[in-house]
DNA sequence: GAGTTTGAAACT
DNA sequence: CAGTTTCAAACTC
C-alpha cells in the first residue's frame, strides 16, 4: 500500500423522527454531494462520491442486549466498551472459548469483561463523540441528528493496527491530523474514555476520521502504541476466513432509536465505512449484525472514483472473499439492517481502479414486493474479490418508497455502503447516504424494535437476522447468524454468545474449524443457476422466485412437505431440486421433480444422486477453484497475511462468479400469497479487475445482472468493453423472473448511477441499483451457462487474465447470452490486460490454479458448459 | 409464552 | 458414510 488510504466511516442515519421532507432533502445530492465530495477519506478515490455520514453513539447493553443512548457512568468508567476486541497476547490465550464468566448475561460481567485487561489499552481510546450533523443541511433534526460517535478502543486499535503503515508514512501527523484535508472534528468533550464528543462540524467524515480526532490522544496513543506493539490485530470479522486486509472496517448498526451509532474509529488506513443499517433499514430493523466483507486490496488501488452521482463512498475492490456469502446473500434478511464489514486489506491482486464495493442494505422483501412487484436482484458473483461484492446486501430499507428503497443498491455498485462491525459499545455505522436512502436510514422506532424482538423468528419484524441460541453460543451453524457470517446483535435473544466482536477470534477459529469439516459450511445456501427461460414453478408465474435458484445441499424434509419453513428450500422461497432429498414434496416455489434443471440432469444421468452431485460438485469446483485462485493469489501476490481462515475459506459462491447466489435468506417467505417474493440474487461475475495481478486498471464492467435468462457476463463483457453497461435498472428487472418492478429501481437509481466511472470517466463497473453487489463482468468472467443443464459454468474463469489460458478459451468461454445469444469474447479486454492474459480457457486456469495450490483437496470433476468434464485432476 | 415438531447440524 | 443426538427454528396451542 503505497498510498496512504484513509478509511472514512460514514454513517448515514435518519433520525426516525426526521420528516419525510427532511429526508428527503438530506437525500437530496447536493448537500450529500458537496459533502461527500468535499470529503477525501479515501484519495483519489472518493472525492466523486458523496455520502452522509451520521454517527450515532451506541450503547449496548449486554444484559439488555439493547443499545442505550448513553452510557452510564459505571460503562463510561470501563470505558472499555471496547474491550472487546482481543490483542494478539490475548488471543493467543484466547483459542478456547472465552470464559462463560465472559458472559455478557449480567453487568457485573459486562463489567469484568470491560475490565478485562485486553481492553485496559484501549480503554482510553473509547470515545463517544456525539457529533451534530447539522451540517448535514438539516438532514436530521437537531435534537435528533445528535449522534454519538463512540470511538471503540478495540476498533480504534485495530484501525490503528491498520494505519501503522500509515503512520510510519505520516509520523506524527498521522493521529491528529487531517489527512484529508478535512477539518479536525470539533471535539468538546472527550477526556475521558466514555464520554461524547460533540461534533460540532458539519463535516461528518471529519468528525468520524481518527484523524480528526486529534484531541482523542489517549485514545489515538493508546491505540496506536497497542497497535505498533502489537503488529497483528485480530479484527473484528465475520469474515472468518477472509483474508486479513491491513485495514479492517467495523460498523455496527445501531438500532438506536436516536440514531446513536457507537463508531471505531476509522481505520487510517484502510477505508472503513460502515453504513448504518439502521439507516438504510427501515426502523424496523434494529438488528445490528455485521457481515465481514473481506476486502483486500491495496488501499491505492482501492476504488476508483466512483462517478456515481449519490455514491457514498468508494471502497476498494476487496480481493479475498471476506464476504460470508450466506450472510449476505441469505442471512440478511431483507430489510434487516444487518451490518456488513468489510475488510480493506491490501491486495496486491487488485489492479489500481479494482475495487470493490460492498454494503449492507436490508432488503424488505415486503417493500421489495409491494415496489417492485416480483422479482429478484440476482448478482452473479464471478471473482473471489467480488465476494465483498455479495456484502452489497444493499441495506435496501423497507424504504417508503420502491426508489427510496432501492436507492441504497446504487451505493453499492459504486461504493456500497460499508458498515463496520463494532464491539456493542462502540459501533461506527458508514452508510452511504444516498439522498434518497435517507428515509429509509431511519433507525427503527422503539416500538418496532419491541415488535421485532417479540417476534420469535429468526427474523426480526424487518427480516433481520437474529438467534435465539442458548447451547451453542452462537458459534454453531445452528445460529443463523452465525452460519451467516454476521454477529449477533441486538434483536438476538441467545444466551452465552460469543458471536461478536469481542470474540472475533473464537468465531473465526470456530468457524474454520468447521469449514475444515466442510468446506461449504459457510458458503450460500442458495444458488442461482441460470436458466435460460422461465421454470414452471407455480411461484414463477407470480415471478415469486427465480426459478434458477435452488438450495444448494436441498432439503430432506420429511414431514413438512416442504411447505413448512422448516424446509430450507421453502423457507429460502426456492423450489426443490432433484437435489433434495425431500419426501412428498409439495414445494410451492417449485418441486424437486418440476426444477428445470434436473430436466437435462435426469435425462442424462438419470438418477437424482447425479443431480445432487451436480449441485453439490458443481459448488466444491467453484469453491475449489477459488480457493485455489485466491492461493495462487496470494501466495503469488501477497500483500496481506491471508488468515488460515481465509485461505481455508470457502467463500465460494461469493466468489465464485459462476454460482448465483440467492438470499434465501434475504428474503424473508411473507406468505404465499406474496408471490412477489424478494428474491435478490446476487449475481456477480468477477471482472478480471478483481484479480489483475499487474494493478492494470481493468475495466470494470459491470457484470449485468441480467435477467436470470440472459445475462451472461459473456455478453457483458462485450458491452463493457464497447459500450456502457445497460442500465442497471434493467439489468435488475431482467435478473428477476419476478415481475419486480425494478423500474422503481431504474428510477432510484438511474442507469448511470448504477455505473461507477474511473476518474477518467471511463466506465470501470456498472452497479445495477438494485445488486449492491457491482456485477463486475470482467472480461474472463463470462457466466457459461450450460444451456441444456442451464448450469452456470462453474469453469468460468474467475481467475485472473494473466491466468487465463487461451488454449481453451473458446470452449469454455462460449455462452449463450440471455436470448441464446451467443456473445464473443472480449478480446480488447483481454488485450488490454496484456498477453499474458490472453484469452485463457478456464480450463488452464483452473489448471495453473490446481498446480499452485496442491495442498488443496482434490476437485470435484466439474462439468462444463458443454458437459464435459473437467479436466482440473487431470491436469493436475 | 410454553410446549411440540421439524429438520439441519453435529456427533459417533 | 450412516445412524444418532443435539440444537434451534418453526410451529402450535
Amino acid at each position: 500500500m503505497d498510498s496512504p488510504m484513509e478509511v472514512t466511516k460514514f454513517t448515514t442515519t435518519t433520525a426516525a423522527t426526521t420528516t419525510a421532507a427532511s429526508t428527503t432533502e438530506v437525500c437530496s445530492e447536493s448537500p450529500v454531494t458537496n459533502f461527500i465530495s468535499n470529503l477525501s477519506p479515501i484519495k483519489n478515490i472518493r472525492p466523486q462520491c458523496s455520502s452522509l455520514l451520521l454517527v450515532e453513539t451506541t450503547h449496548y447493553d449486554y444484559e439488555s442486549k439493547k443499545y442505550d443512548d448513553s452510557l452510564d457512568d459505571s460503562t463510561k468508567t470501563t470505558g472499555c466498551l471496547f474491550s472487546g476486541s482481543i490483542n494478539q497476547k490475548d488471543m493467543d490465550t484466547t483459542n478456547s472459548l472465552p470464559v462463560p464468566g465472559h458472559s455478557y448475561s449480567s453487568s457485573g460481567d459486562v463489567d469484568q469483561y470491560l475490565v478485562d485487561p485486553v481492553e485496559v489499552d484501549h480503554a482510553n481510546s473509547a470515545y463517544s463523540v456525539s457529533s451534530k450533523l447539522e451540517q448535514s443541511d438539516g438532514l436530521l433534526p437537531s435534537a435528533e441528528s445528535k449522534n454519538d460517535l463512540m470511538l471503540d478502543g478495540n476498533d480504534a486499535w485495530r484501525e490503528v493496527d491498520a494505519a501503522l503503515p500509515f503512520r510510519e508514512q505520516f509520523g506524527d501527523d498521522f493521529p491528529g491530523k487531517s489527512k484529508f484535508g478535512v477539518e479536525p472534528v470539533k471535539i468538546v468533550e472527550g477526556q475521558k474514555f466514555g464520554e461524547s464528543l460533540s461534533i460540532d462540524h458539519p463535516d461528518i467524515e471529519s468528525a468520524l476520521s481518527v484523524d480528526n480526532i486529534s484531541k482523542e490522544q489517549q485514545f489515538e496513543i493508546s491505540g496506536l502504541q497497542a497497535s505498533q506493539n502489537q503488529q497483528s490485530i485480530s479484527r473484528r470479522c465475520l469474515q472468518f476466513g477472509e483474508a486479513q486486509p491491513k485495514s479492517t472496517l467495523s460498523s455496527t448498526s445501531s438500532s438506536n432509536p436516536r440514531n446513536n451509532i457507537t463508531s471505531t474509529r476509522q481505520p487510517l488506513s484502510a477505508m472503513q465505512l460502515e453504513s448504518s443499517e439502521a439507516s438504510y433499514l427501515d426502523s424496523s430493523t434494529t438488528s445490528s449484525k455485521k457481515l465481514l466483507v473481506g476486502l483486500s486490496q491495496p488501499m491505492s488501488t482501492m476504488v476508483p472514483p466512483c462517478h456515481c452521482g449519490n455514491v457514498p463512498y468508494i471502497i476498494s475492490k476487496p480481493s479475498g472473499i471476506g464476504l460470508h456469502l450466506n450472510s449476505f446473500v441469505n442471512n440478511v434478511p431483507v430489510g434487516c439492517s444487518a451490518t456488513v464489514m468489510m475488510k480493506l486489506a491490501d491486495n496486491s491482486m487488485g489492479g489500481p481502479g479494482i475495487w470493490s464495493a460492498s454494503g449492507t442494505s436490508c432488503f424488505s422483501p415486503e417493500n421489495i414486493k409491494s415496489r417492485s412487484g416480483s422479482s429478484s436482484l440476482v448478482e452473479k458473483v464471478s471473482d473471489i474479490n467480488e465476494v465483498m461484492m455479495f456484502q452489497s446486501e444493499a441495506s435496501i430499507a423497507a424504504g417508503s418508497t420502491p426508489a427510496e428503497a432501492l436507492q441504497p443498491m446504487k451505493p453499492f455498485n459504486t461504493l456500497p455502503p460499508i458498515e463496520h462491525y463494532a464491539t456493542p459499545l462502540s459501533k461506527i455505522k458508514v452508510n452511504v447516504a444516498h439522498a434518497h436512502n435517507f428515509e429509509e436510514i431511519k433507525q427503527p422506532s422503539p416500538s418496532k424494535k419491541r415488535q421485532m424482538k417479540k417476534s420469535s423468528s429468526t427474523l426480526d419484524g424487518d427480516d433481520c437476522k437474529r438467534c435465539n441460541c442458548k447451547k451453542t453460543k452462537c458459534l454453531k451453524l445452528y445460529c443463523d447468524c452465525f452460519a451467516a457470517g454476521i454477529y449477533c446483535a441486538e434483536p438476538c435473544s441467545c444466551q452465552g454468545c460469543f458471536n461478536r466482536p469481542e470474540y472475533e477470534e473464537t468465531v473465526l477459529e470456530t468457524r474454520q474449524q468447521i469449514e475444515s469439516r466442510n468446506r461449504l459450511a459457510f458458503a450460500p445456501k442458495i444458488v442461482q443457476f441460470v436458466t435460460e427461460f422461465p421454470s414452471n414453478n407455480a411461484e414463477e408465474g407470480n415471478g415469486s422466485t427465480p426459478s434458477s435458484a435452488r438450495h444448494k445441499k436441498g432439503c430432506n424434509c420429511k414431514k413438512s412437505m416442504c411447505l413448512k419453513k422448516y424446509c430450507e428450500c421453502y423457507q429460502a422461497n426456492v423450489g426443490c431440486s432433484s437435489g433434495c432429498r425431500c419426501e412428498g414434496c409439495k414445494n410451492v416455489y417449485g418441486k424437486k421433480d418440476e426444477y428445470g434443471l434436473s430436466e437435462e440432469m435426469m435425462s442424462n444421468k438419470g438418477t437424482e444422486e447425479r443431480l445432487a452431485e451436480t449441485f453439490d460438485d458443481r459448488l466444491e469446483v467453484v469453491a475449489t477453484e477459488q480457493d485455489f485462485l485466491l492461493a495462487e493469489l496470494y501466495d503469488s501476490h501477497y500483500l496481506t497475511p491471508l488468515t488460515p481462515s481465509f485461505r481455508g475459506s470457502k467463500y465460494l459462491p461469493s466468489s465464485e462468479s459462476d454460482l448465483t447466489i440467492l438470499s434465501s435468506y434475504a428474503r424473508p417467505v411473507r406468505s404465499l400469497q406474496n408471490s412477489d417474493s424478494n428474491d435478490i440474487f446476487l449475481e456477480t461475475s468477477k471482472g478480471t479487475f478483481d484479480v489483475n495481478p499487474y494493478g492494470q486498471e481493468t475495466d470494470y464492467n459491470s457484470s449485468l445482472m441480467g435477467d436470470r435468462f440472459s445475462l451472461r457476463c459473456d455478453s457483458l463483457v462485450d458491452m463493457s468493453n464497447l459500450t456502457p453497461l445497460p442500465n442497471p435498472s434493467m439489468v435488475m428487472s431482467s435478473a428477476s423472473s419476478k415481475t419486480m418492478d425494478w423500474t422503481n429501481a431504474s428510477r432510484l437509481q438511474p442507469g448511470t448511477g448504477s455505473s461507477c466511472y474511473s476518474s477518467d470517466g471511463s466506465l470501470r463497473w456498472h452497479c445495477s441499483p438494485i445488486s449492491p453487489m457491482t456485477q463486475l463482468c470482467g472480461t474472463k468472467d463470462h457466466e457459461r451457462v450450460n444451456t441444456d443443464s442451464r448450469y452456470y459454468d462453474i469453469l468460468e474463469d474467475d481467475t485472473p487474465e494473466i491466468l487465463k489460458d487461451a488454449s481453451t478459451l473458446n470452449k469454455s468461454v462460449k455462452v449463450s447470452s440471455p436470448n441464446q445469444k451467443r456473445v464473443s469474447l472480449p478480446h480488447t479486454h483481454m488485450q488490454e490486460l496484456g498477453s499474458s492474459s490472453s484469452g485463457g480457457g478456464l480450463k488452464s486456469r483452473r489448471k495453473f490454479i490446481l498446480q499452485a495450490v496442491p495442498s488443496f483437496p482434490p476437485l470435484t470433476p466439474c462439468i462444463d458448459s458443454k458437459g464435459s468434464t473437467n479436466q482440473k485432476e487431470s491436469d493436475v
